[in-house]
DNA sequence: CTTTGTTCATAGTTTTTATTCATCACAAGT
DNA sequence: ACTTGTGATGAATAAAAACTATGAACAAAG
């Protein structure tokens, strides 16, 4: 069982515009034999022949050659198109890239990496999930998604990772709080206070459980409630004086409304708990130089506050 | 340089189908290195990696390798439709056929022949064109017609020709002509008479000439009168009484008009002159079979009073 | 009627490509 | 640690495609 051969297909195409079995296989920089072989092996395939010879003067293409020939330029002409598909294909910084980001990220480093992206890379088409760690995992792994923007400890078999930037915690207090006047705050102090954290599956929640010894004590009905809502949400109650919170301290550059006159920012007492952004991805995924771009993108002008990793 | 391949092009489709080497290339019917080494190669032509290769668990398909096998399936559908066409050629009694016969044998030949064609090859298309000798070899030797049917002598360098039957020449007369009563005519005798002929260019004209010694002596005005005419034209002179004249044996079989009352048809006295027509086509014409059933239908039942050739 | 030139086909050989078998390296489960 | 399932790799082999040289057919010119 021997199939046809695009060569011969180009062959017979070059046959069929020269009329001329030598000046074909120049046209096709092969020797003439090899065209006339090649040929003579197609015609025997299809069990018709292409082309009637005559010792002198030209070729002369029979009918059902010339519909052979028609349909050779079709399917020459679709491999052409295959190869353009992969030749727009090369380039890294084209086509879909789907990015999932967590939650406590997403809000504070999309605003300014999205644009800076588009502008970098006009061509890729960015698609953004976000979501708790959990689940920006399993689509990562199910191929859904391409990389995903999360915070450390994430270590998966499959998947590798690369830290992004280091970003110290702060603890935000409502203006008239009695710490107001205190220039930092060690973590264990938090245990004495109402603490507002983010509902359960929030990495940042179990983040600052583990910095806060014993914060988890004074555990009130507010922070029950707290589950499904937004570090936002939790930053407004803040404000409104319902108690305290942690929060990352990129959120506090999105500060610019309202609440910031409301709401006074300590860092923590060194060594300051923080946590490491990082993006993560397959081990085999192919597009590894997209991701640089997006990290590189990122690095190149990090968020305020924050510690770049290399 | 080297190109692309359409086996690659199914191997790609097979582990696109499979999700996996091995299956695809079970399914392909070559050994896994074989698959894994082509579809390698096949990426680093195209530059761009097709599938994600994870150990464990199955391949997931690239976003621009979804693109580069969908555009595959189409090539490879437009593979099989060639192949199809080829399928569809293969019958010598399919396609189109050009058949060229000269003036004063199409309307004797063709009525029944024809019909008989049609029955026994119902995918043939046949495609008839009348004219002189010399347009009609012209034609076939460029190529515009598939064969032509002729009268010999006919021989020309890279055509080939087979005759078909042989059909003496008759004598038509005037029902009150002088020779009424006469059972045969010798050739030299139409010397004597007003021999109405074809114009120059019908090769049945020169036969008459070459059979009849001296019938052009009596040269007269009508003669020159019917350049353009057709034998039916001379006959119905004939009929009026006009002359007398020569016409091929087949020709009787049409007189089923009104004209056979008044013409009787005298045969020359033996070795009765005659024509011997004949089937011609280009020595290298591919379809000899379409050409062997034409002259096989001629001939399985000739036309009266013609004696077939082998 | 031979010679010459053109053209495609064929033979024999070489080079290139495709394929195989055996084995490796890797990651997941057990 | 061991086993299993996966694709990749290396060396050897089979298959193909290619080339050079030559042949056969034939038309045109001497």
């Amino acid at each position: 069982m021997n199939r046809m051969t695009l060569t011969e297909l180009r062959y017979i195409v070059a046959v069929s515009q020269k009329n001329h079995f030598g000046l074909a296989s120049q046209a096709c920089f092969v020797s003439q034999p090899t065209l006339s072989i090649a040929i003579k092996k197609l015609e025997g395939e299809l069990g018709v022949r292409l082309f009637e010879r005559s010792s002198k003067n030209e070729i002369r293409i029979t009918e059902i050659g010339q519909q052979v020939i028609d349909q050779a330029h079709i399917v020459l002409q679709e491999t052409r198109i295959l190869s353009e598909i992969a030749q727009q294909g090369k380039d890294p910084l084209s086509g879909t890239f789907k990015l999932g980001v967590i939650y406590t990220i997403g809000p504070y480093l999309l605003p300014s990496l999205i644009p800076k992206l588009k502008k970098l890379a006009p061509n890729l088409k960015l698609i953004i999930e976000e979501n708790f760690t959990i689940n920006l995992y399993q689509s990562l792994k199910q191929g859904v998604l391409d990389a995903i923007i999360i915070s450390y400890p994430f270590a998966e078999p499959g998947i590798e990772t690369v830290p992004l930037y280091e970003e110290p915690f702060v603890v935000a207090l409502p203006r008239d709080h009695a710490w107001n006047k205190r220039k930092e705050i060690p973590p264990e102090d938090l245990a004495q206070e109402d603490l507002m954290l983010l509902g359960a599956g929030h990495c940042f929640r179990d983040q600052v459980i583990n910095a806060c010894p014993n914060c988890m004590l004074g555990n009130s009905e507010i922070t029950r409630s707290l589950e499904g809502g937004s570090l936002e949400t939790i930053r407004h109650m803040v404000a409104a004086g319902t108690g305290i919170t942690v929060l990352p301290q990129t959120s506090i550059l999105h500060s610019y409304h309202d609440d910031e006159r409301l709401i006074d920012f300590k860092p923590f007492k060194a060594p300051a708990p923080s946590r490491t952004v990082a993006i993560a991805w397959r081990k085999h995924y192919p597009r590894k130089e997209t991701i640089a771009t997006i990290r590189e993108t990122i690095q190149a002008s990090p968020l305020n506050g924050v510690e770049i990793l290399r």
